[in-house]
DNA sequence: CCGCTGACTCGCG
DNA sequence: ACGCGAGCCAGCG
């Protein structure tokens, strides 16, 4: 298990018409602190089956790759499709649409009772 | 093996 | 509220 698989194993894990950050997304696999690995992992993966487009900025914005810089409204689209509303600025309600994982989700301590 | 790069985030002014 | 700088680590030449 590498540790970019063990990002995309939690990528995988966000449910529909939910959204999560690169931070949040590194915390769940256990690299805290580490989340511009998450997006360079999700910029190295080419495989279509994650839900790479619910992985979304700390500010609610969607990052874009240089090398994607064509596809932007591709993600948006894609949330969208979700249900998920943009705002005037873009961005997105990360307190409505911020994916709140299980316990039972998380293979090991987490605290209980998200205080959002 | 050393160094650069890259879908981030946080703190400060 | 926004721009800038520093810290993080894995993959590749």
């Amino acid at each position: 298990m590498s540790t970019y698989d063990a990002i995309y194993a939690v990528v995988r894990q966000i449910p529909w018409g939910r959204v999560a950050t690169y931070g949040q997304v590194a915390e769940l696999a256990h690299l805290p602190g580490q989340a511009r690995l998450v997006g360079y992992a999700l910029f190295q993966m080419q495989r279509s089956d994650l839900p790479w487009h619910r992985v979304i900025n700390a500010k609610g914005e969607i990052s874009y790759s240089s090398f994607r810089q064509g596809a932007d409204y591709l993600q948006r689209s894609l949330l969208e499709q979700e249900g998920i509303v943009f705002s005037a600025e873009n961005k997105v309600s990360l307190k409505d649409y911020r994916w709140q994982p299980s316990v039972e989700s998380l293979v090991s301590d987490l605290s209980p009772g998200g205080s959002n």
